[in-house]
DNA sequence: GTGAAAGCGCTAACAG
DNA sequence: CTGTTAGCGCTTTCAC
């Protein structure tokens, strides 16, 4: 039941045990071929599985990378983790998932926890636009980078990657009102996640760009769930005020909009009458009524692996901000 | 950059590092009370961070769960982590999470990699019915648990958490049938996943009983993803066949049909027509013309980790097999 | 109540 | 090419 470890190798075949680390790490150059065959050979034998924790804590180095979300049902960070995943993975590093159910208490003790698993660096969507900024700098500093994805920090000098929310959501609108839409609706997200209010600023500046009204009554607290968006789409029509268009904040919400609308049996025109930034095709392709503008989520997970790996690599290295346009990529960077 | 040990906080107070050790570990029994208001002061105070590896290694136990799924952008899947997360967190353990993207070889390595990380035990959904099933053994056979849930394996003894398919399947078509479908499309999934296997007879089975002839031409290959779901369909529609039903494996594949039908103008019937086994309420919410018989997916992830649990904390006791049905729980239990 | 010492499984000098 | 030795950070006897 006990695993098998380097020494009971070394007891059965007579040997010291540095060797059968040797052997066993691969190194050729120290160990004679016969020798080598003979450890490896016992080693599957005996069915050993090298110990990582030892392995961890002699080498003071745990190959472990965190990734902090704020949520994990909806498509945008499943497929974000399986990229990152994939791409840590070919460099050697294992990934800690955690979930911080978008409450900055959570999210305090997932980042104690990584640090007890002594990660080398975190990934990290927040929950919170600056409720955290401060232990997140105590982390960093303690020599852990972060490097932040989607949703945007206030009031740190970190790694960035992120959407250009405001001008994705400048664009869709646009786009909605060269289609016809006049009356949009814009299923807000809340203020704590500051996507939300560059969303919104595309939203009222595509609108004033037409010279279209802005009208506060149309910009309703949409929440995240799909449950939210209904509800809220509910409580909007309940006041007997028109509509041509919804533009929705999460991919989730909208559709939950779009359930209720039809429901309560509101005519739904065609075209890009209702829209959202989502995170993978899937909207689209199963939903031809809603048209959502895709977020870049391989690039983003691509990218900011690579730039945690960098970080990780030299400790000193710049932080670097990345701004993700749809396919277009436009870098800044600057120093701390 | 180093971080701060006991010994560090030992030398800072000029005590000895057992004591640091005791009074972090909350041994109030044989620690001063003041030297233990000490201690904590100045371990919040250095920053302290326990090293979880040290501590797992001089254990001899790792607290760590791993969970192997076969695909990650599920909302089932996603679901189940994210409450067996829960669960499994409320008793001190934590999560390695590991996807082998439907693929054996990575199911292979994934468990490798659990098994050096030392994980007391394994909840996981396979991705082929009997490929990997030595391994299974062995790996249980080296005293780590191993929890089975929604997909079966063929030919172990293991715990099993799983769903009725061929009951669910038998009721939906059953459904679909008593609301006036003649010709219904089966949507099937891939021969290397039993549950396809059951809910394929669960179709065939509710069609016996209304004396509808089986067409096997009405039995496609609907494989998991939406992309696949709309080919299928769309393959399947080239033949001029007539339908007024379909029945689909995964959630997403149905939807990508759904979404097929609808692009070639074919007119989808309001009511049952469109039917799946889903993970969450989300799909029947977000898709008025999609029924989904939701599958009790919170209570899988709870009974797996109980399950889990239990094995973990005594080896010997027996396996045990648990069928949900909905929201019917019936168990049975056998010994190996 | 506290300290000294052993050791979890492994790697990495340093000898030979 | 191989063995000896020290120690990663921590817990846990065993003394005092």
């Amino acid at each position: 039941m006990k695993h098998t470890t380097i020494i009971d190798i070394a007891k059965e075949l007579g040997i010291s045990k540095s060797t059968v680390s040797r052997a066993l790490s691969g190194d050729t150059h120290n160990v004679k071929p016969e020798t080598m065959r003979l450890i490896s050979e016992t080693a599957i034998r005996m069915g050993y599985q090298r110990n990582e924790m030892a392995v961890n804590l002699r080498r003071q180095s745990s190959r472990n990378i965190g990734i902090i979300i704020p949520e994990i049902v909806t498509s945008f960070f499943m497929n974000f983790i399986q990229h990152a995943q994939q791409e840590l993975r070919q460099h050697g590093y294992r990934t800690i998932i955690a979930v911080s159910n978008e409450d900055p208490e959570q999210e305090v003790e997932n980042l104690m926890m990584l640090q007890q698993c002594r990660v080398e660096g975190i990934l990290m969507s927040v929950c919170h636009k600056d409720r955290n900024t401060q232990l997140y700098k105590d982390v960093t500093s303690h020599g852990i980078p972060i490097v932040f994805f989607d949703r945007k920090v206030e009031g740190i000098g970190a790694s960035m990657v992120r959407i250009d929310d405001y001008l994705m959501a400048f664009f869709t609108v646009e786009k909605m009102i060269r289609s016809g839409c006049r009356k949009i609706v814009h299923l807000a997200g809340p203020d704590h996640i500051s996507n939300g209010y560059d969303r919104h600023r595309g939203y009222r500046e595509a609108l004033e760009k037409f010279s279209i009204p802005y009208d506060k009554r149309y910009v309703i607290q949409g929440g995240l769930s799909a449950e939210e968006g209904a509800a809220a789409v509910e409580k909007f029509m309940s006041q007997g005020l028109d509509i041509d268009g919804l533009f929705g904040f999460t991919e989730t919400s909208t559709l939950g909009a779009k359930s209720m609308l039809q429901k309560m049996n509101y005519r739904i025109p065609e075209d890009v009458s209702l829209c959202c930034i989502s995170g993978t095709t899937l909207c689209t392709l199963v939903h031809p009524t809603v048209t959502a503008v895709e977020q870049p989520v391989i690039e983003m997970a691509t990218l900011s692996c690579r730039l945690l790996l960098k970080q990780i690599a030299n400790p000193n290295a710049a932080t670097e901000s990345v701004m993700l346009r749809g396919n277009i990529v436009e870098r800044e960077s600057f120093r701390t």
